[in-house]
DNA sequence: TATGCAGCTTTCACTCGGTGCAACATACCC
DNA sequence: GGGTATGTTGCACCGAGTGAAAGCTGCATA
C-alpha cells in the first residue's frame, strides 16, 4: 500500500537538493549513488514496516527502489543492514571524532561526547530515526542485527580508545569495558527514547542513562523510573 | 588433521559415563540426543579451529559428527551457534536462578551472582570453555554472533529483572540498563580471561570488571590496567 | 517376545541470501 | 568525440535454512 511507484526510479531520479548537505563539490556519480542508497533504505524500511522482515525479500526491496538485486548487494551486505540503515562510514566518523576530543578528557566523557555528536542527527531528522527504530524494535531478528552492528562499533571504539591511551587494544581491558558498557547504555537509551515515541529529547534520554552508568548503576529511589 | 574418524559415529556411540551429570533418570533418547549434540559441538569447534568459519560447511560438520545435514539443524539454528555452543536451556536456567535470588538483593548484585553461578562451569571444564572462546575470538563473524546471543540473554534478563521489581519490562529502563551493561561487562571479562589464556581465575576477572562497572568506570590510576 | 507408539533421523525439494565474474551503461575528462 | 573510470546488470553458482513425509529406534505395553 505504502508505495510501489513513487520511488520506483529513485536510482536515476536525482535528489532535488533534498537531504544534500555535502560540503565538497559532489560529482554526478556521488549524487546518483546517494540517491540509490537512500531509495534502498527507504524501500527496505517501508516494506518491512508493512510486511515484516521475513515477509520481504531482497529482490522486492531492490525492485521497489528501481534497481537490480545484484545492485542491492553493492550497497548493503545484508537485508537487515538496509533496514537499520547501516553506513560503513559512520564508524570511521565516530573514530575520527573520538580521536579529536581533548586529551585531558576522561575516556567515558570522551566517548560520551563523541556519541552525542555523531549519533544525534544534526539535520534534526528525528522522525526518520524514530520510525526506523520502531521498525527495528518490531522484529527480534532486526534487534539482534542492530546489536551486532553495535558490536562492530564497539571494536572500533576500543581501538580508538587504546590509541588515545597509548595502549595495546588487544589487552586494554579498561578501554574494552568503557566502549562496551557505554555503547550498551546508549543502545538502551535509544530504545527507551523510541519506546517513549520521542517525547523526551534524545539527548536528554542519553544523558540520563549515561549518568546512571557513570554513577555505578544506583538503584533508583522513587518507584518506576 | 585433528580428527576425521574418532568422532564419526558419536551419534550412536553412547557416552560412557563421561560428561554425564544429569540427576533425574535419563532415558535412552536423552543420552542419544546429548551425545549427538556434543558430537556436533565438538566437530564444529574442531573443524573451525582448523580451517576457519568460512572454510567449513554445515554439511562437513554434520558428516564429522556422523549425522545428516538436516539433523544438524534440528540441534542448532545456525552454523555459528554450534561453534559458540549455544544452548537454549541456558537462558531459561539464568532466568530461573535470577528469580530465586533473595528479594533484598539489589538488581546489579542479583544479576552478578546469577552470572557467577551459571556461566562458570561447575564441572570445572575451563579448558573447553577457553578453547571455544579462542576459536570465537579468532573470527570476526563468530564474535558478532556471540554478541548477538548475549543480546538474546539480555532480553530474558530484562524480563526477569522487571518481574522481580514488579515493573513492565517494556518500559523499565533501569532493568534494561542493568541487564545490558552487566552483560557487556561480563562479555568483556570473558574475552579478557581468554586473552590472558585463563591464567587468572575467571571468577576473579569477572569480579574485577563488574567492580569497575559498579564504581562508575573510574579511570585506573596505575598505567596499564 | 511381539506389537504399537512416540520421538528422532533422513531424504527430498525448495527458497532465499549472498558472491564472483564478465558484459554493458553512464558520467567524467581530455 | 573518444577513452576511461565507475556503476549496474545478468548469470551462474554455493551454502544456509525450512517444511514435509517416510523411515528408523527405543520404549512400554500385553
Amino acid at each position: 500500500m505504502t508505495t510501489t511507484t513513487d520511488r520506483a526510479d529513485a536510482a536515476t531520479a536525482f535528489d532535488p537538493g533534498g537531504t544534500g548537505h555535502a560540503g565538497h563539490a559532489e560529482t554526478g556519480w556521488d549524487r546518483r549513488k546517494r540517491a540509490t542508497r537512500t531509495a534502498l533504505r527507504y524501500a527496505a524500511v517501508a516494506l518491512v514496516e508493512e510486511r515484516g522482515l521475513s515477509g520481504v525479500t531482497v529482490e522486492e526491496i531492490a525492485a521497489e527502489a528501481g534497481v537490480s538485486t545484484r545492485t542491492f548487494f553493492n550497497y548493503f551486505p545484508t537485508k537487515e543492514d538496509a533496514v537499520i540503515g547501516w553506513e560503513p562510514s559512520a564508524i570511521a566518523e565516530l573514530v575520527d571524532h573520538l580521536l579529536r576530543r581533548p586529551d585531558h578528557e576522561r575516556p567515558v566523557e570522551a566517548v560520551r561526547h563523541t556519541l552525542a555528536e555523531v549519533i544525534l542527527p544534526g539535520d534534526g531528522d528525528y522522525r526518520a530515526l524514530l520510525r526506523r527504530l520502531q521498525v527495528i524494535r518490531s522484529d527480534h531478528h532486526l534487534v539482534a542485527h542492530y546489536v551486532l552492528r553495535f558490536g562492530d562499533t564497539e571494536q572500533a571504539l576500543v581501538a580508538a580508545l587504546a590509541q588515545r591511551r597509548g595502549t595495546d587494544p588487544a589487552t586494554d581491558r579498561y578501554a574494552a569495558l568503557v566502549a562496551a558498557s557505554v555503547l550498551a547504555a546508549s543502545r538502551v537509551a535509544l530504545m527507551a527514547w523510541c519506546e517513549d515515541e520521542g517525547r523526551v529529547p534524545l539527548g536528554e534520554v542519553m544523558a540520563e542513562h549515561l549518568d546512571m552508568l557513570g554513577a555505578g548503576l544506583p538503584e533508583p529511589t522513587e518507584a518506576r523510573r
